[in-house]
DNA sequence: CCCTGATTCGC
DNA sequence: GCGAATCAGG
């Protein structure tokens, strides 16, 4: 399978309407819960509440935001690559700190060929212009454009939103599968009346209710 | 053990 | 770019 924008798509909607990963290969079949992990990172999708924390120790700078940086640090390094240097990452704590050549503070800019170089051949950066703006994000949520929809009435995973009802109708894979899209009770992930479905007081054994649907189709009919 | 997401790295 | 293998926390 490859990953084709509608899949994408599948995969970005429910990647943060909060399914897992393996619900989501699940779903979108023929990738395992690692590929919709990897895709969802090469996509740049926000992280989500995992097992395991990145230690937010305490002074993080804000700058140097870069983990796997390998600092060339000293020349003759020897060439030894361990299998996991995964939690070894951070060891360096010496940045083989030459004396700063404090460039010329006068007015006068400084030419930027008067950057120092460091042992190993890198660019040192002077204090001023290490912090550049990088703000590349676009201040305004993008929203897709509807073309054509391509059935009226059918709300598509594509369409869910915080406004609509999520109540699946039918199960997913099947050609009309699609879901409620009504507006949704306030606070509630569906409408007023599958509300009255999903959220039943507890009744007696012998008037239950035996089918109450799961979103997104519940368990698949394979 | 199971689950989860994160990361690495060979392809 | 992809995803299995691996890691690591709950």
């Amino acid at each position: 399978m490859s990953w084709t924008d509608e899949r994408i798509e599948t995969l970005k909607k429910m990647w943060d309407s909060g399914m897992t990963a393996t619900q989501i290969a699940e779903e979108l079949g023929g990738v395992s819960r690692n590929a919709v992990i990897g895709k969802a990172h090469r996509l740049g999708l926000p992280s989500r509440p995992s097992p395991v924390k990145a230690n937010e120790g305490k002074s993080e700078k804000p700058a140097a935001a870069a983990k796997p940086a390998p600092a060339p640090a000293a020349p003759p390094a020897p060439p030894s690559q361990p299998k996991k240097p995964a939690t070894a990452a951070a060891a360096p704590a010496e940045p083989a700190s030459a004396p700063a050549p404090a460039p010329a503070p006068s007015g006068k800019p400084d030419s930027p060929s008067l950057r120092s170089v460091g042992p190993g051949g890198f660019v040192r950066q002077n204090p001023g212009d290490q912090a550049p703006p990088a703000t590349p994000a676009p201040p305004r949520r993008l929203v897709p454009a509807k073309p054509s929809k391509e059935i009226e009435g059918k709300t598509s995973l594509l369409d869910l939103n915080e406004r609509v009802c999520k109540w699946p109708m039918g199960h997913p894979g099947e050609p009309d599968f699609h879901f409620c899209g009504d507006k949704v009770n306030p606070g509630f992930p569906y409408c007023v009346e599958h509300c009255g479905h999903a959220y039943q007081a507890q009744l007696p054994r012998r008037d239950r209710r035996p089918p109450p649907p799961l979103p997104f189709g519940g368990p698949r009919v394979r």
